[in-house]
This record gives C-alpha cells, sequence and structure tokens, in this order.
DNA sequence: CCCAGGTATTGCATCGTTGCAAAAGGCGAC
DNA sequence: GTCGCCTTTTGCAACGATGCAATACCTGGG
C-alpha cells in the first residue's frame, strides 16, 4: 500500500538514491546500463515521485486556487473549466473553492490558518472582501482578481469594461425600438463595483439616446439568481407603466425574469424585450433564446492564469486592469422587427 | 515575502523550535509565560505554518479530488458544488479537474506522473475508463466512484438506482395518457452503463403498461449535451409516426430536445411530453419548467465524501454500491390534463 | 604509464514540520 | 535534605525529495 521511496527504488537497483533521481527527472545524463537497471527497478515497484516532498524542497506546488462565489451559478461554472484547461497549460492544476459570497469564507482563505501555503497563486472573484483587506491580508501569495474590480492599481485585475458593456446592451435595446427600459441587479450597497458601473452604462445609453432615467425602472438585487431576476421581473410588471424592455446585470436574472414573463402571458420579445450579461450556454437553449453580452471567458482564464503564473515567477509587470474582450450575442429575446 | 518559519519564531521568542510548534498545534500544554511570549512572536512575524512540511511530516494532505468529465455541465456544477461543502465539513479541501470525457486524460490521473500522491482520495465520475484499467492503476489512491458504475465489488460507489428511476419517469409519461414514448441518451457502445440501465427502466416502464418497444424511437446520443437532444428530437420529429412523449436521460438532452420542439412549433406538454433526469436548476425556470427525476445530490455528495474520508482513515466496510434517493419532480412540460 | 579533462555517480545537507523520548525543572513527601 | 514523580521543555531524527559539490570512473594524449 504504502508507495516506494526513491531509496527502495535505489536499494533494488543497487544504486544510490541520487541515481534513480536523476534518472526519473532525466536532468543529468546517466550510463545506459544504470538507466535501464533503474528503470526496471521503477518498474518492478511501481515507484511514483512522492509529489508533497517534491513541492517542499522545490518550494513550489504546481497548484492554483480558484475561488469563486458558486460553483453551480454557470457563469462560473463555465470559467472555471476554462480556468482548468489553462491552468494545465501552464503545468498546473486547480484547487477550487467557494465562498458563498461570505465575506468570512473569504477572509478564512488568507488568514491564519488556512491553506494558502499550499498553492503557488490565488485567482480570487471576490464579493464581499475589501479593497483594505486583501491587501493586508494577501502580501504572501499572488493574487489575480476575476471581475470585481476592489482597488485601482494593487492587484493584477481581469474583467471586461462593464460600463462599456452595459452601455452597449442598452443602446441595442433602444436600437430595437425599446423606451421603457428596465434594469435588474443594480446593487448600490454592495462592497462591489461591478453593478455600479453596469448601472452607469444603462444611464449613460439612455441619455445618449435622449430618453429618460425613471429610477422605479432600476431593480436592485442582493445576487445574481434566476429566483431574484422572476422576483424583480414581478415588481416591474406590477408598476402602473411597465417596461417595454429589461436589461439584466447577468444571464441569470434574464433567464427568471423571461420566465416570470412567460407564466404572466407577457410575450418576449414583442412585449417586453430581454438582454443579458454572461453569454453562458443555458441563453443559447432557452425559450426564446437569450440575447447577451458575452465575454470572452476563456482569453479571461488564459489572461488571468498567465498573469498569475507570471507573478509567480517574477516575471510580472506591475498590477494593471487587463480589459477582456465581450460580443453582443443578438438572439431571440430582444430581436423585434 | 519569504515566510516566517518556525525556527524564525523560535529565535525570536529565545524558545525552542518545539515549543513553537507546540503553541502553533495547541496538542502540549504550554505554560501562561512562554505561550504569551510565543504568541507574541507569531504575531510579529505574521507565521503561516507551511502546509507543504506538515502534509510531508504527516503523511496526510488534507486533500481530496474530484474529477469530472465537464464542469460546465451544469449536474457536475452542482455536484461539485455539494462535494465541496462535504469535504469542508471532514476538514478537506478539493481538487477539481475535469477529463472532457477523454479516456486519456482519466488515465493520466492514474498513472505515473500524475499528481496522484498529492490528494489523500479521490472521488472520480468515470467516462471511458474500464474496470480493469482502474483496478490496475488505482493501487494507491483510495477511490470513490460517482454515477457510473463500472464494476461490481471493487470499489466504492455512490448512485441512484438508474432502472428504477427510468422506470419511474416512464410510468410517469404513461400516467400522463402518453401512448408513443420515445428516449433520448441510449449509449449502446459506451463503456459506461447508466445509460443502458436507463433504456432498461425504459423497456421495463413500457412492457408493463403493455406498451410496443418501438426501436426506432430510442435516440442514442455520445454524449448529454444540449445540442445533441435538440438534434435528436429533430429526427424523431421526422418519423413517420412521431412520438408523444420523450424521457430524456438527463436534463440537457432535454432541454436541447424542448428548445426543437419550441422551434418546430410543437406544444410542450400538449403534443409531446418531456421529461429528464439531474434535477438541475435550469429546469426549474425553462419555458416551459421541466418535469425531472432529481437525485439528491447533496446526499450523494455527502455520502461519496463521508466513505472517501472513511476509506483513507482505514475504517470503512467493503465496498459496496450505495443507492442514493431520488425524486421525481414534476413540472409543466409533461403535465397534462 | 601517468595525467588531464570530461562524464557518471555519489554523499551530504536541506526544505519546514512533527513524533518520540530524553532532559530539565518544580514540588511535595519521607 | 534527598528522592521520586509530574509537568514543561527540548534535541534528534525523520518524512521523501533535490541542489550542490565532491568523488569515482573513463578515455585519450603525452
Amino acid at each position: 500500500m504504502a508507495g516506494a521511496t526513491l531509496r527502495d527504488v535505489a536499494r533494488r537497483a543497487g544504486v544510490s538514491i541520487r541515481t534513480v533521481s536523476n534518472v526519473v527527472n532525466a536532468s543529468v545524463p546517466v550510463s545506459e546500463e544504470l538507466r535501464t537497471r533503474v528503470e526496471a527497478a521503477l518498474e518492478e515497484l511501481d515507484y511514483r515521485p512522492n509529489l508533497v516532498a517534491r513541492n517542499l524542497r522545490r518550494g513550489r506546488t504546481g497548484m492554483l486556487a480558484l475561488v469563486v462565489p458558486e460553483l453551480d451559478v454557470p457563469y462560473f461554472a463555465e470559467l472555471a473549466r476554462e480556468v482548468i484547461t489553462a491552468a494545465r497549460a501552464h503545468g498546473y492544476v486547480v484547487m477550487l473553492d467557494q465562498t458563498d459570497g461570505d465575506g468570512e469564507r473569504e477572509r478564512e482563505l488568507l488568514g491564519r490558518g488556512s491553506r494558502a501555503t499550499m498553492f503557488d497563486g490565488l485567482l480570487l472573484s471576490p464579493l464581499a472582501i475589501s479593497a483594505d483587506e486583501l491587501r493586508t491580508r494577501a502580501n504572501r501569495v499572488p493574487v489575480v482578481l476575476l471581475g470585481e474590480h476592489i482597488f485601482n492599481g494593487d492587484f493584477h485585475h481581469v474583467a471586461i469594461d462593464n460600463v462599456a458593456a452595459a452601455r452597449e446592451a442598452t443602446e441595442h435595446l433602444v436600437a430595437m425600438g425599446c423606451r421603457r427600459i428596465a434594469a435588474i441587479g443594480d446593487q448600490p450597497y454592495s462592497t462591489g463595483e461591478t453593478a455600479q458601473l453596469r448601472t452607469v452604462g444603462y444611464r449613460q445609453a439612455l441619455e445618449q439616446a435622449g430618453l429618460p432615467v425613471d429610477d422605479s425602472l432600476i431593480v436592485s438585487t442582493p445576487r445574481f439568481h434566476r429566483r431574484l431576476g422572476a422576483q424583480a421581473m414581478r415588481r416591474l410588471l406590477a408598476l402602473p407603466e411597465p417596461p417595454d424592455a429589461v436589461f439584466c446585470y447577468n444571464d441569470l436574472l434574464a433567464l427568471g425574469a423571461m420566465r416570470e414573463l412567460t407564466k404572466a402571458g407577457v410575450r418576449v420579445p414583442e412585449d417586453i424585450a430581454v438582454v443579458g450579461v454572461d453569454g453562458i450556454q443555458e441563453g443559447e437553449y432557452s425559450s426564446p433564446t437569450l440575447t447577451t453580452i458575452a465575454p470572452d471567458k476563456a482569453h479571461i482564464a488564459r489572461t488571468a492564469v498567465g498573469t498569475l503564473v507570471s507573478v509567480i515567477e517574477g516575471t510580472a509587470p506591475p498590477p494593471a486592469d487587463s480589459r477582456a474582450p465581450y460580443r453582443l450575442v443578438v438572439r431571440d429575446s430582444s430581436r423585434r422587427a
């Protein structure tokens, strides 16, 4: 059961431990004869290097941690997939954890008893943690932030231009002839600012189009879940003058809203057009299919992992915001004559 | 940058390394005076234990690996969430990897150069790997299988009763008055047998209801994705005598099929009723909402992690199949007058 | 036949921590 | 005053691997 060590193999092959190590790592030339003998012994004992020991010696683990609020949120699942793939390309594996949007959990990650020493770098999609906290706590592990911005200049950060993306989504609705466009997902009280940036973009688009900004059309939601999208939509439908379009700050909100509309017998997009953000696969198959701002998740993952690896290797430039590309994908939920 | 070690703290507090270790681990009583001094030093140097070293010494890493085919498949994402939660309850963290259903990738996991020595146990949702391979390769790491069965008696295994579940789903359609019930998702050629078991249950239900089994109504799909569900549905619609219901082997297939039906102007459930398997959140908000067989994912995760932990600790009973509970959740996609 | 120079092989120390068992210290009992 | 016991503290070795530098070996040239 207990695995064979270099020593066991060395004894069996009648060579030194060091020689076995040399064969295993192929770093130093080894004579044909010994190599054969050692390889036979390796085979017979089914040797596997103990990576914990190797990591201790080398001072690196080859593991990255990816921390997201909720893994069952499709955006994060799809992003995680890309991150794992990107990490593999760099020779890293990924430890995955979720915080449930709990600030306590995020702090744990960086605190005293954490497993932070077990991975070489951290990809964090923060929700509740603040800039100061992160700065004072994350002095050990290289960090790259995903999505939420938190604070200027202190950390590497990868995300789309939220203002521009939101503006573009709203402009699209304007171009489709919508005049009373609601927004679902603002978070004026939150520590994170992604939602607030999207509100800025939404307002910009309305103003540029010469449309009035009606605050009763902006519905806040504490999280970005389907249920909350449905709930928000219900409120909008109850207004004396309901909207003719909704820009949702993510696809789950949009899908929840669409469900509510369908249930209420409101036609999408004829009566109310819907746009989301995230470009999750679910939106390709919903009824109707969902128009969305789709960030290039593979790009985000590659950039974030690449940056993190260069931070680990000490070859990274100073922290900077990286703007990831996105596309407006127009589908049925907003396609009007 | 480089973290302080026990030695640094010891030097600073003027005590032995061992005493610092005792304070940190609180395992052995330490006098009030020294404890205070050591704790001050720990604080000043912001000491964090090097977990790699600790793991080497203790021979355990506190990490479990969860390997699934695809993380962006909602079922696996939702399951992963539960697994991470269950693992945390046992003091473990989770390394997550995906195989893309690639047998090669699965083999790598267990092979020579793998990171298998970095985690204490493996939760594997296999797709392509065979029983023999697993048996000869997984002699090192404790393994618990999720979903796919692979082989009797060699490995701990957690899954629902696929025959019964499929039978129940089909019976439900029969009870709703459907008489020409199709099945999407058979995999007669696959190494895995989940799909085949579901086909068995489907046939049993039809036979018990006295309905003919029409092989042209059983559509195979190599994977369980939305696109393939849509494709399969297209084929069924093209039949001279299309079905009046479809049992899909998972929710993604069902959602793909429903999309195709909506596009074709076929009403669900009036013209064709649809049932899926997996109980993913997406089905609660699709239009129409999706009837599904919902395995208790939290139960699966808890059982699997609990079993794995007991295998690791050497207190596990011999390998056995564990049947996880599931529920038939009836929603609009199959609700007929 | 010996030596230089290169290659192949090895021993030792080390990564940071913990298990074990011995040493040191304190205190009451005889 | 001394012994023995209990508590606190410590030193040493070990987990399994690799970096470094020294040794052993080998070949060809003088």
